[in-house]
RNA sequence: CGCGGGGUAGAGCAGAGGUAGCUCGUCAGGCUCAUAACCUGAAGGUCGUCCGUUCGAUUCGGACCCCCGCAACCA
């Protein structure tokens, strides 16, 4: 691989981001900044947008007493700058209304109707006049569209188009049982083939009722329905001038990585895959699975009233504190919970206090001592081997997308350091030549912790690395105060 | 018998066929260079329950109990 295309999933912003969102992105910043360390800047594209057809927004911009484009445009912006305040380093921000975008969706449909996957078909089913769409049966409750419980639902039929993903079942459990690696980790994989074996059914891909829309190319009077709108933008991101501009082609495509939740999984990794066949273009390299967390203990939403802004968490916590709790709660794929008491715990004890404070304790006594540090090639090269060992089983875990593992093994680094002081105590010794030797090795495992930390840390490493050189005393992380 | 995930120290989580680990918390020492930080030691687990495979299972297989997602026209 010497290439890497990240994509988080383009948010639907009927709101503004939360702490969901945020974790997705936090993680696939997090390997962007990995592997550009590794693989060069120009060689890594990390991707993520909006969403921004259907009619819910269409009905979110009505309810702001705005038109669907002005509505879009704010929340597009909204979550554009969220990032940026957030520090997360996306390379482009791809909106599906961009007409570069419609364009693309309408041309990878057309290739799929051209080659006759795409039939018309009438679709029955119950219809609530409040939200003017169809309901599916697990949205209705008692009888009642939830949203609108006044109005009575009715049996409507519509003209649609449907893609024939059904044709598509064994070629997919064929390349499924080929590329093992396709789905991440291995318990989706497991699950994804599962699904593939039940069977898979065709599916709508238009709609006749939804106005804010692609048109179909070749029907105007229907629109192209969520999926097969949304999913092309990792691809028709090559098409965008600024996109080109910067060197970004479609080369990266074939070392795509999707990182996506569990609950769009069966899109990215089925449904995708099938489009993709359909109109004779190659797959992406891997779809990568996240769970799902709940806030101290709850069930994200609104409805619980935690669905965390994490701009609102920044005023209270420096940013790689929220990173750091959020990444190494649990491990990828897997549900967790996250908690500020967490949050609080991990930044003071195993950041503050293992990390930042070892810093601390290697330049105070190298400037009191007067010492030499940062001399990489007078560093001990049994101890330098034994750092290194750290620093090989961190890349692995990186590599491995095991954030979670390869924080843990930088931390036990950063304890060795704290252990190997206190064996030496060089503030005792008064031969300097000792203490010169002991705290340059040190310096260089700081050195190898802050490398190895950066993409998880960017902020706090950033600070570390030019204190480290200038042997400026810091405080990285300023404990934080319960009662702040 | 719809599919899948999970049940491991007070809490949150790793792990792996053969002395059960990490972070936080608790207790007792040590140190004093450092962000009242650091180091050492201790307490605390029959690794959900019951069978089976094995010389040996918490790790593999089966059954069961409990919790949680999904079940495909879900934005």
């Amino acid at each position: 691989m010497n290439k890497f295309y990240i994509t988080t999933p383009i948010f639907y912003p009927t709101s503004a981001p939360h702490i969901g969102t945020a974790y997705n992105v936090f993680v696939a910043d997090t390997l962007a900044r990995y592997f550009r360390a590794k693989l060069g800047d120009q060689n890594v594209f990390f991707l993520t947008g909006t969403d921004e057809h259907g009619t819910k927004l269409a009905k979110s911009a009505e309810a702001a007493g705005k038109t669907p484009i002005e509505f879009v445009d704010e929340l597009s912006a909204l979550y554009d700058q969220t990032w940026k305040d957030l520090g997360i380093s996306h390379d482009f921000f791809i909106r599906t209304t961009n007409p570069v975008h419609e364009k693309f969706a309408q041309d990878l449909l057309q290739k799929s109707f051209d080659n006759g996957d795409i039939y018309e078909k009438s679709y029955e089913g119950l219809y609530c006049e409040g939200c003017e769409s169809f309901k599916t049966d697990s949205e209705i409750v008692d009888g009642k569209c939830p949203d609108h419980p006044t109005k009575t639902l009715v049996q409507l039929s519509e003209k649609n188009y449907f893609f024939r993903l059904s044709k598509y079942q064994d070629w997919l459990l064929e390349y499924l049982e080929q590329n093992k690696e396709f789905v991440f980790p291995s318990k989706w994989y497991d699950y994804v083939v599962g699904l593939v074996k039940e069977g898979l059914n065709d599916v709508s891909i238009s709609r006749e009722s939804v106005k804010w829309g692609i048109p179909v190319p070749f029907d105007p009077s229907q629109t192209i329905y969520v999926w097969y709108d949304a999913l092309p933008n990792y691809l028709s991101v090559f098409n965008f001038d600024e996109v080109k501009a910067k060197g970004f082609t479609d080369e990266f495509w074939p070392e795509a990585r999707h990182f996506v939740g569990k609950d769009i999984l069966k899109f990215h990794a089925i449904l995708w895959p099938a489009m993709l066949k359909s109109a004779g273009l190659p797959l992406p390299a891997q779809v990568l699975v996240h769970g799902h967390f709940t806030v101290g203990g709850v069930k994200l939403g609104k409805s619980n009233g935690n669905a965390i802004d994490p701009l609102e968490l920044k005023k209270k916590y420096p940013v790689d504190a929220i990173r750091y709790s959020l990444l190494t709660e649990f491990q990828l794929g897997n549900d967790g919970d996250f908690s500020v008491e967490r949050l609080e715990a991990l930044y003071n004890g195993v950041l503050g206090n293992n990390y930042g404070n070892l810093l601390n304790r290697v330049i105070h006594l190298s400037n009191k001592k007067q010492v030499e540090i940062n001399n990489h090639a007078k560093v001990d090269s049994e101890f330098k081997a034994q750092v290194d060992e750290f620093r090989t089983k961190v890349e692995g875990y990186f590599d491995a997308y095991e954030i979670k593992l390869a924080a843990d093994t930088i931390n036990e680094l950063s304890t060795f350091g704290n252990k190997y002081i206190d064996e030496n105590k060089p503030w005792l010794e008064t031969d300097n030549a000792k203490v010169e030797n002991v705290l340059n090795n040190l310096s260089y495992l700081l050195s190898v912790v802050n490398t190895l930390y950066s993409p998880i840390l960017p902020e706090a490493t950033a600070k570390a690395i030019e204190a480290l050189k200038n042997r400026e005393v810091i405080i990285l992380f300023p404990k934080l105060d319960e009662n702040k």
